[in-house]
DNA sequence: TTTAATAGTTGACAAAAGCAACTAATCATT
DNA sequence: AATGATTAGTTGCTTTTGTCAACTATTAAA
């Protein structure tokens, strides 16, 4: 068992590395890699809302509550009040949010690009497998 | 190709994610998860320098700089001025370092056990071959 | 032997994120 | 219905994390 966890730190660490260094190239945009995210997990989530994004990504509410009030500064998002409760704002991207998000996915490209420019084709398709089967295996034990 | 880029974004953003959340259970350390990067690296590296981590890491030479010599502060590493040139000084862990990264270590395996918590057996040993396979995979084709 | 490059330090600053207090609304209990 | 507890979201303030640029000292290159 002890070895196993080894295991994993080691590709923790290798992993989150990569992912630091193959990230800096098309980094000059407007939105943060978190705003990015968050953006994008809007555009995923219907009736999405500020606390979702909260407890999605264990972030400070103020934090959160900062980055949505930029992104409607920005035009990117829209807010629409709930009927039902009137606390509750549904956050929902607007025309320019997905032109945003479209070139901020445009750029992520780049960088996958970049990590497997020297990979060939055969190893891509074992990698993704690996990748997939590492979600599926965390996935479908961490439900509930 | 498109496709496979966007399973490999899947994952990133997964296992982003995972690893965010599952690292804020024992995180009350007088070190940041950076530094405890660093400290890994300089504990596995020989004829560590500051430079080194700065490119290693790809983190401006300045906040390496101070990172170094909080540790210095702190009996975590000492420097050894290198011989043949005058600019570079080696760093190593002193016992205390250690230690500390010892109970750091030991932070990061509670975190690991949370995140497998429940998987099987079986299925965790499928997850460490999935990982070697892409740390293989990956590291084989960035080198040189 | 000037010039360029590298290692590391430092000051000033910006960006990222957290903390706590607050309002307004809803829920739960009496 | 009145009370108190909870939740959604905002805001002021602070800390943490990281960058930029200027600088010194040293070495490498022309």
């Amino acid at each position: 068992m002890e070895r196993k966890i080894q295991d994993i730190k080691q590709f923790n660490r290798f992993y989150l590395r990569m992912m630091g260094l193959f990230s800096m190239y098309t980094d000059v945009s407007s939105y943060s890699a978190t705003e990015a995210m968050i953006l994008y997990e809007i555009s995923h989530t219907k009736n999405c809302t500020a606390s979702y994004l909260t407890n999605y990504f264990n972030f400070d509410k103020g934090y959160i509550s900062r980055i949505i009030r930029k992104f409607s500064r920005n035009n990117v998002i829209k807010r629409r009040p709930s009927e039902e409760d009137r606390r509750v704002q549904y956050i929902e991207l607007t025309e320019k949010g997905r032109d945003v998000l479209e070139e901020l996915s445009f750029k992520a490209d780049e960088n996958v690009q970049h990590m497997i420019k020297h990979v060939d084709e055969n190893d891509v398709t074992k990698l993704i497998k690996a990748m997939k089967q590492i979600e599926l295996i965390l996935n479908n034990n961490n439900k509930g």
